[in-house]
DNA sequence: TATGAATGAGAATTCATTCAT
DNA sequence: GATGAATGAATTCTCATTCAT
């Protein structure tokens, strides 16, 4: 059963957010009653976190199940763009409640001990792909995985998430072919000429963590 | 009174989003009462509504504010992503309001007339720094206006949106200098590599509207 | 506009009663604001009772029109059962409106001085026939208007204003045809065998009105 | 509490109809707070309707109880008449619900499967009466029980219905003795008269419901 | 391990009416 | 004679949660 309440309330906290969220729209949509729900997880703040925690660890299981190739580094950056994007364009249920919690200033992954252990598996992976071009004189050097990272999230993050918008904006459907398969191409040449250009070694540590 | 109201509504569904934006903590800080609010704007969607087509004018106008140079388009094209983040770093309510709309799918910005009839100024003005980074040799040919815009406003807006998550993620405070500043130089690094990488001229119109 | 005012009315609380009544509906029908009707006629109290004043003078009216055929009593009572029955038919408003009034214990009627002063020319007419019929002896003689009157009344009155709840319960809708036309003539058999069967003259003064 | 709540809206329903009802009265006559009201009935309309519903069955009990002597078919049905009449003299309430119900054009029994399933006891024993009537030669044969249900129907519920503004126009109180009286007396006579008035078969129907 | 019954505290919205010119 | 602006007091209904077994 709680796999089945955990099931509804993902779908209902992607659909309508937290405060949207209600508690007895999850438990008719899992076959019980509100009371059941707090018999497991305790309260609503505790449900979210919980599902919050289960879409995180399936992310980071794709991330795992990416494997990279380092023989070709351009064509493998090319696969993990792509792999990101179609991440979200399959699970817009997860970008759905990541914005959720990010309109919340973080306030469930903050106190889940779970997710703060973590650390994404994509970061290796991108952190092999940059050394093994590097090598091969096809990136440049100055270039952190996580500013990688970050610019293949943003750009296929942000034309899921504010894809409303800008479908008003710009009287069109961005979610209608091919627009979602230009905007992979756009983001995969994005990211391959940045990588490509090298320059001066940039000083300084760029956005990865502190030493702390 | 009714600027009184839709700032504080501002504050409120920015802070709080649509659902759980309270309409009684509205007029509490408008310092009136509950029914003024009924008065000037019918109900809670339609001073939703009221908000963010007030948010958007403002950005609408922040973008017609912003000068082109077209002697240097390269040092314009920085400056416009620069104007961009700022935008977004000095107006965090808009950006929040932004999200909360489209995690409801768009729902009232598909009823604002007022909304629908608008245009982004900054594509103009990107298509003129292409235009002139273009005749001067300095700007691939192969590149829309649109996906541009979209991938400046995809860099700040996710940084911005996601900060919290991405906080917890990397073990850092994404909001805290350098970082917010290192991430600029990047994005606009991003933004000029790709705009300086001529290639075959690619077929299709990218993300533009249809001609109908 | 205090005709229109007046009209709106009519049709709102024929059709949604007195406490179902929107002033502010009345006020948009009449194309006009709440205001006015607060100006012409002080409040919804008092814009009810003047629209039930109104309808009470059509009702008398529309009796006073009604002539009566002294020549041919049994004809006579015939024209005047289907006359009666007619009216109601055709102006169901008026029904809905005294339903309602009778809902509220006439607490409107009993503050109009100008409905107290009314009396109802249909008893005089049903006096005439019944007098006309007596002296032919065609109709008995122990029986006085006012029953007759509330006989009418009561067998065109109930199947309008219970057409509804008699509808489901009997599984038909009993205002389509033949239904109501046999009704009438159902009535009028009603009453003419009534009137029709002379018997020991009854003591008492029946319904009438005290001497008082 | 159910019942209580019951009893409670019954009274409200009754005194004020459904828009004038209040909630909150309910709950207070019931000893309990609003929040119960809506646990166990959902929302007000559906208070309603299992008000109705109740007031329904005890009204088709009440036929029920009601014993039919076939064996003196005159006296049987001047006790029907009686009955009835008496049925509505002491469930007043009653009566102002099925006016309120029909007011709103029946919405309520509309969607009320249990009321929908019900049959009218009394259509059979008037049958049974008038069967033996006739067998006697003491009633005419081209009569229908419906009509004939309906029409000691429509005399004992005009009166009721209709007395604040009948008394209003007559000068009189008609709850007074002995006008109630007098107006069962009345009424039993019209109902007999017409039931002793052979006539030529009539063709048709009547009223009852189609074959379908 | 599971559950039916109950509920306090809000939440959005409505409604008739009056203020002020 | 006419009206736009403003409003106090409800009013129905919702929501997450706890009680009691």
């Amino acid at each position: 059963m709680q796999g089945r309440i955990l099931a509804a309330a993902m779908r209902e906290f992607s659909e309508h957010g937290f405060s949207g969220g209600r508690v007895d729209r999850i438990s008719r949509q899992a076959h019980t009653v509100d009371r059941m729900l707090y018999y497991y997880f305790g309260n609503k703040d505790r449900l979210f976190r919980t599902v919050l925690e289960q879409a995180y660890d399936r992310m980071i299981q794709a991330q795992q199940d990416f494997q990279v190739d380092a023989e070709d580094p351009v064509e493998g950056m090319r696969r993990l763009v792509a792999h990101s994007w179609h991440h979200y364009l399959e699970h817009p249920e997860l970008v759905r409640l990541v914005m959720t919690e990010n309109l919340h200033r973080g306030r469930h992954i903050r106190t889940s001990a779970r997710i703060r252990r973590l650390s994404l598996p994509l970061i290796d992976k991108i952190a092999a792909l940059l050394r093994a071009g590097q090598a091969r004189g096809l990136f440049r050097r100055d270039v952190e995985p996580v500013e990688v990272l970050l610019t293949v999230m943003a750009l296929g993050f942000f034309y899921m998430t504010n894809r409303y918008t800008l479908s008003a904006w710009l009287g069109v459907d961005l979610m209608e072919e091919p627009r979602p398969t230009r905007w992979l191409e756009h983001g995969t040449r994005v990211v391959l000429d940045y990588l490509g250009h090298p320059r001066a070694v940039r000083a300084g540590r760029g956005l990865a963590a502190a030493p702390a």
